[in-house]
DNA sequence: GTTAAATTTGACTATATGGTTAAAGTGAAT
DNA sequence: ATTCACTTTAACCATATAGTCAAATTTAAC
């Protein structure tokens, strides 16, 4: 059936793609992959670059539909924070690769791929990030100190991210981290919210 | 002067494997960038991939080397983190795409590349890395609250790297973001110190 | 100035790779 | 059974690209 060998065609070249980036992905073996031939990757999707963008587009889709999906914003913001990090870590944990292959395609910067960006961010519809705007309904409140949405919402990402996307250089410095495992990502979700909630100073009762 | 050429064609080489990776890197492109036939590059240097190790060699040890320098660590830990996060973040600014290719590169996995690393790792000595122990000392100390010293140190390099890293998808959502500009960085050093420091809990004072 | 070594170049090669094509196979509708 | 559209394949093609080489040119030593 036609939709069974064209999804079969984009697992393969989704995982050939998110390894080696566009320029390092080979279509030859993509079609191994798929278990089929070469030529037909053509007919299925006109061109490496065609077939790239279909890639690109479903791996953006999955990911942010993933990530935006029912954080209900009805609840006071402390709920709302252990909703977002658990829900941004277990998405990432369970996608490690494609965070490194979005960094290194979206920075490419060539019109062709920024192009792209825009219109899939305009068809997922990435508006005014929820985030933003539930930190500052949270100030409002009085719920928190006034700080930066912006960069609030940058660290808040950062801290979630990052360990996956830098995970080759954290687990070749730090002597037995393991960024994949249960463990990690549990003790990660805490420390993030410890962080985010009481900085690192003294708390009354240590003093 | 073989010493100038060499120079020349490592600066050449550095900026278009940072932005284009290895695979998407051409040696001709190199060679015209650095203002020299195609053949002087083999001549000097065996092979792209020789080439390569070069270049990364050379940008790890520059990179690392601006930012393990002289960090004193006979201050309190809050000057220690002001340091700190100030140099990182002034390195990394200035250096915005050797982020996204060293992300890039060495999450690639491949033996090579593996052993590449393993080499700098040992040959610039990246032992026990300053900022836990730092860390550690501090909670010995008193100064700070019993937290999970690797954790925190994964939290510091991600708030101060990740903006650069991800820069593209930031600049693309967040309206009139300028991750590179002067007043953003200093911003991002308030930010990342505050929030390290106070988390976002409200203070006594505003309650 | 001559010689020898180091440097530089243009022309070339081998191969990998994205892409094409014409022909063969398959299956459903008539 | 014939037709016809859809699917699949092997064999090709054109080009790009890493790498080579022999000859030319420059530089340094004497």
């Amino acid at each position: 059936m036609t939709k069974d060998i064209e999804s079969t065609i984009l697992k393969a070249a989704s995982s050939v793609f998110v390894k080696d980036g566009y320029d390092g992905a080979r279509m030859n073996v993509i079609a191994e992959k798929a278990g089929i031939n070469k030529a037909l990757l053509h007919y299925y999707f006109r061109s490496k670059n065609h077939l790239f963008q279909m890639v690109f587009e479903r791996l953006m889709h999955d990911f942010f539909s993933s990530i935006y999906r029912e954080v209900s914003m009805d609840t006071d913001f402390r709920t709302y924070l252990d909703n977002f990090v658990s829900i941004y870590l277990n998405t990432i944990s369970k996608r490690p690769y494609v965070i490194r292959f979005m960094i290194w395609e979206l920075g490419h910067g060539s019109g062709t791929v920024n192009e792209l960006i825009g219109r899939i961010m305009k068809k997922w519809e990435i508006k005014e990030i929820p985030v933003i705007t539930a930190v500052q309904r949270a100030i409002d409140r009085g719920e928190i100190r006034a700080v930066d949405p912006i960069q609030l919402f940058i660290s808040l990402i950062a801290l979630c991210i990052f360990p996956f996307a830098a995970r080759a250089i954290l687990e070749n410095k730090v002597e037995g981290l393991k960024v994949l495992s249960k463990e990690f990502v549990e003790a990660r979700k805490e420390a993030i919210l410890d962080l985010i909630w009481n900085g690192i100073s003294l708390k009354e009762d240590d003093r």
